[in-house]
DNA sequence: ATCCCGAGGG
DNA sequence: CCCTCTGGAT
């Protein structure tokens, strides 16, 4: 029988075929703008974060510049984003700290990280991986919905889920996958009623009807 | 109508 | 733990 890594592999490579660009979304800029990206993304998508990040870094290139915005004049240019007024604020808020207390700098350890305004675990978690070379696997509820499908993970914490998932799949892959069982999650592996039929992991999957024991599981 | 690629606050 | 903040996509 195949062993957890064994499915994790197998997974990984049908995703990076169906998904192939999932990672370099956010992952061409520095380390600033991919944080401020990230803090960008709550709730939205790439697609909504690129149209408005070419004007924003323009005006604010660097956590200097940002640090000294009039927030009401971000909030102008993230209008089309939801939470557009707290994402302007916690910017503002984030820029300044990150001047005040690490040169300007995007620090690199997650603690310093995760004391920024706006940013958590999640926003901590991409940027340490993109940009750090420390790959995690947050696990928000996409994640946690699809790993749960495909019996990768049972545990009920979320925390618990990617420190399992950390032990299947390997550093390299880890931030590729978050990214693409997202997309899938969004696309696929619909919360309230999955695309079974479109899915590309439904042989290797727990869930679908097509695979499903029925009793005497 | 529903849900959400989150984090802060009570 | 539960609520709130938000618009956009589906």
């Amino acid at each position: 029988m195949a062993s957890d890594q064994e499915r994790a592999v197998r997974i990984v490579a049908v995703l990076e075929s169906a998904y192939p660009r999932a990672v370099t979304a956010l992952s061409h800029r520095g380390a600033f703008q991919l944080l401020v990206a990230v803090v960008l993304s709550a709730r939205t998508t790439d697609a909504q974060v690129n149209k408005v990040t070419p004007d924003l870094f323009r005006l604010y290139p660097t956590a200097q510049a940002m640090a000294q915005a009039d927030p009401a004049d971000l909030e102008k240019l993230v209008r089309h984003l939801g939470l557009f007024r707290v994402k302007a604020r916690h910017l503002v808020e984030m820029s300044r700290e990150l001047v005040r207390r690490y040169g300007g700098e995007v620090p690199g350890e997650r603690a310093a990280l995760e004391s920024l305004p706006g940013v958590g675990h999640k926003t901590a978690g991409v940027v340490l991986g993109v940009f750090f070379g420390k790959p995690t696997l947050p696990v928000d509820t996409h994640v946690f919905r699809v790993i749960h499908r495909l019996g990768l993970s049972r545990a009920a914490d979320p925390a618990r889920v990617e420190e399992e998932l950390c032990r299947i799949v390997p550093p390299e892959s880890r931030m590729a996958l978050h990214h693409r069982l997202i997309d899938h999650g969004r696309t696929v592996c619909l919360g309230r009623s999955p695309r079974c039929g479109d899915c590309r992991l439904a042989r290797l999957c727990a869930y679908p009807a097509g695979n499903r024991e029925g009793s005497g599981g």
